[in-house]
RNA sequence: GCCCCGAUAGUAUAGCGGCUAGUAUUGUGGAUUGUGGCUCCAUAGAGGCAGGUUCGAAUCUUGCUCGGGGCACCA
């Protein structure tokens, strides 16, 4: 074979194919996307694939643009294969949205793109669940966009205690922050945010120093560090970390570790220790929505900050109205990188321990419109991946078997039947998946082909049955078979498919 | 961008300096002209790419490509 040909033929890395098998899989989740959407009346819609480099270079940041494909039109204007479908929509918003009455709730599942590395849970190009609703700012919207992923993480097959959604206000962090006059947000942000990387970190850096290879360092403090993330109060015996007497030390101290470096970023920070100890304390809440709001209550701040707390509040309430609640928690640590969140943010994370990225992420943009020209529209949404899902529902062994579409065969024995047979092909296919091969085949042929696809039924057709009137229904798991009246046979197969 | 592991028919594998590259399964055709899953026969199909070492490379080696995993990044 040509050189050049089974290059081609590898494909791209971190490009997916989708054999029947893998499209089945991801359709899975597509469905119960589509489903819950419709319950919750969300409408489709759907933009190009292409947008100006500049839409996504304006709105998402360098980082993300970094990562984009680029390519060039005929006119050498810079384009890219969308890195997620937030900018197309927002674009779309801005354009048309007076068209249509507020609020507006959509949804898409746009194939996405991203030149990074492929990991676990991470390809070049994926599909990406997307629902946004436009036009209010209640909390009640909020949690109606976490309800909605709830469901369809659920509907796809994960369970109460397999996932959680981590909720965070960024205009309560921004507030607090300003409240102890902190003037460096952003820095102070990000420390915040990272807080769990310290730990790694210090750790890292320590084994090294006590004599360890530099991967064995990384590889053992990243180990600390995800058993630590899964089980912060170290409830189990984790024997991986048990061979290693230098490692089991440090787990009763992780939590002491994790203070004292946070604390020391935030010194170099030029914090003050009075606004470091209550910053501290504040990024340390988290857990059961109620008691968070209990514990903040019992903060002694102003008004700003009672509102946004008021926010938090009025949201629980509506993720207990859809009944959603028990899979949340908050936690004021959370912030998210992209830049235009502006209020509730929050992340859905995987709790069996199989995928350490986040299934879903969101929040609230309500400047993101405006930014773009479109007027003032407050905007809350979610992205969803089905990479992390599909991984985790692989793990658990949760996604079923193959099967083929068709709930019918119909085979054909070789006399002049074949218009007859042709007739009754069609009065079928009204309401199944009749699979149908008139090629002149033999019959031990058909029942093969039936067998290897693995579909149930079969309706067999010949002269000495049809010059009664009657098929010859055959149960293909049993063997049994019948000979029955053309007039039954749709009345036959529902009862046996119904079976 | 960095690190580790890997790459032989569609799939799963054997060979590890001298092969017509073996096996299983799958595909195709048949044994079998109104009844499949078994069996048998036939047939098709492979050492990722480029270079180096060697009389000789699928086998050793280097680079690249692709795949898996991790770091950083991102979410």
């Amino acid at each position: 074979m040509d050189p050049e040909i089974k290059e081609v033929l590898k494909g791209i890395k971190g490009n997916r194919d989708f054999y029947p098998e893998d499209y089945a899989e991801i359709k899975l989740i597509f469905d119960a996307m589509h489903t819950v959407s419709k319950q919750f009346g969300y409408e489709l819609y759907e933009g190009p694939i292409l947008e100006f480099a500049k839409l996504i270079e304006y709105k998402s940041g360098r980082a993300l643009a970094d990562e984009t494909y680029r390519l060039f039109d005929r006119e050498e204007r810079k384009l890219v294969l969308r890195p997620e479908m937030t900018p197309s929509l927002a674009r779309l918003i801005s354009n048309q949205h007076q068209r249509y009455p507020k609020p507006l709730r959509w949804y898409s599942i746009p194939r996405v793109f991203r030149d990074e590395t492929p990991q676990r849970g991470r390809v070049k190009e994926h599909f990406q669940f997307n629902a946004d609703i436009f036009g209010v700012d209640h909390p009640a919207a909020d949690a109606e966009i976490i309800a909605v992923t709830t469901n369809i993480i659920k509907t796809s097959g994960l369970k109460t205690g397999e996932f959680v959604c981590v909720i965070n206000s960024r205009d309560l962090l921004q507030n607090y922050i300003e409240f102890l006059k902190i003037s460096n947000h952003l820095d102070v942000i990000r420390i915040i945010d990272s807080k769990g990387k310290f730990v790694q970190t210090a750790i890292e850096a320590e084994l090294k120093e006590k004599g360890s290879s530099l991967n064995e360092a990384k590889e053992h403090a990243q180990l600390l560090r995800t058993v630590w993330h899964q089980d912060p109060q170290i409830t189990k015996v984790y024997p991986e970390i048990d061979k290693h007497p230098n490692l089991s030390s440090y787990l009763n101290k992780l939590t002491e570790i994790e203070e004292q470096e946070v604390k020391k970023a935030m010194e170099e920070a030029n914090l003050d220790s009075a606004q470091i100890s209550k910053l501290f304390e504040f990024s340390l809440m988290k857990g059961k929505p109620r008691d968070v709001i209990a514990s903040l209550r019992a903060l002694d701040v102003n008004e700003k900050i009672t509102k946004a707390i008021d926010n938090l509040e009025e949201l629980i309430t509506y993720l207990e109205i859809f009944e959603v609640a028990q899979d949340c928690e908050f936690d004021m640590s959370i912030a998210r990188g992209l830049d235009y969140y502006t209020g509730i943010v929050f992340e859905f994370l995987d709790r069996t321990g199989s995928v350490a990225r986040a299934i879903a992420g969101g929040g609230r943009y309500d400047k993101l419109v405006e930014d773009l020209g479109g007027g003032k529209i407050p905007s809350t949404g979610i992205g969803m991946g089905e990479t992390v899902l599909l991984s985790i529902l692989k793990a658990l062994n949760r996604t079923p078997p193959y099967t083929h579409p068709s709930q019918i065969y119909v085979g054909i024995i070789a006399e002049n039947v074949i218009q007859e047979t042709a007739e009754i092909v069609n009065k079928l296919r009204k309401s199944y998946s009749v699979l149908f091969n008139p090629f002149g085949w033999k019959l031990s042929r058909q029942l093969e082909d039936a067998n290897s696809r693995s579909i149930p039924l079969m309706v067999i057709i010949g002269k000495r049955d049809l010059e009664e009137n009657k098929v010859t229904l055959r149960d293909m798991k049993t063997g049994e078979q019948e000979a029955i009246l053309l007039s039954e046979l749709e009345l036959k197969i529902k009862e046996k498919l119904s079976l």
